[in-house]
DNA sequence: CTGAATGCAAACAATTTGCATTCAT
DNA sequence: ATGAATGCAAATTGTTTGCATTCAG
């Protein structure tokens, strides 16, 4: 699922119409890379389409990650943030002092999506995954606070 | 940290105050046991003391989570839960599809907790976890439905 | 041409804030 | 008596909705 033809395509097949604003909204998204908020992408979108409204941006992106287009993720930030979808599921480390979020290798988290299948028979989502804490620089901040 | 007095022996020696408001929150939160939100507690403590203010609530679950008295949990559900804090630290499943909010035994996280601090360096805040996915019942719902 | 998608303005939910008043210490 | 905490009303933030208009297929 990637490269502005294959989605449009997709989207067309299924039924939806492909216009402007999708397709500006989902290049936004494309040459962003890394997780956004509503917001961030309707400012973005704005910058050089003043045109396109508030809620077209929330209506689209909320049919996008129906799509599974993109994933949505909440960082516990009071909004949601959303990125392209990839191949390789990736997850985030959320610094709670310093609001820093850096990426987890997926191999980290395969261990417990298994255990969670086999003792609760949990099916768990993991592009939906946030884990908060302190990021190391964070921790040594502390550590001289004291 | 548990008990009436012993909570709020400490906020007094911390130098908060004492007020009827937040001696209700506190028992509100205790009596519930499980997850609430601010609106919740708001309602619950409401029913029998009509002249506590919604904003009191807030400001008073801010402060008992600053003093981890109560913990913070979001569950995507876009507004965030409250509990008391307990010694066994435990987590949330929650189903995606039925809404479900299910406990996971602390054993099962600790391995992730410590490849993170191995890899990344991160200390992750294993009060503050939600994980997303399908409960089992709603697995067979899934699997009959097509 | 026709219904799906947009734009707009207004509604909403959860939470926060400024400020005058009250009350725990 | 003094500043911390409350109550109140208004503001903010993020998001959703109803409805008339537009435009992709």
């Amino acid at each position: 699922m990637s490269g502005h033809t294959t989605i449009v395509n997709h989207l067309r097949r299924t039924g939806y119409r492909v216009t402007p604003q999708r397709v500006i909204i989902l290049e936004a998204l494309q040459r962003q890379g890394g997780h956004m908020t509503a917001e961030d992408i309707y400012a973005r979108v704005r910058a050089e389409h003043p045109y396109i409204n508030r809620s077209t941006v929330y209506r689209t992106l909320d049919m996008l990650s129906k799509e599974n287009i993109i994933t949505v993720t909440d960082l516990g930030k009071g909004s949601v943030h959303y990125e392209m979808s990839s191949d390789e599921p990736h997850h985030h480390m959320v610094c709670q002092q310093c609001g820093k979020v850096e990426e987890v290798d997926h191999a980290l988290l395969e261990p417990l999506q298994n255990s969670l299948l086999r003792k609760y028979k949990f099916k768990a989502n993991i592009e939906h995954f946030a884990i908060f804490g302190l990021c190391h620089k964070c921790q040594e901040k502390l550590r001289k606070a004291r």
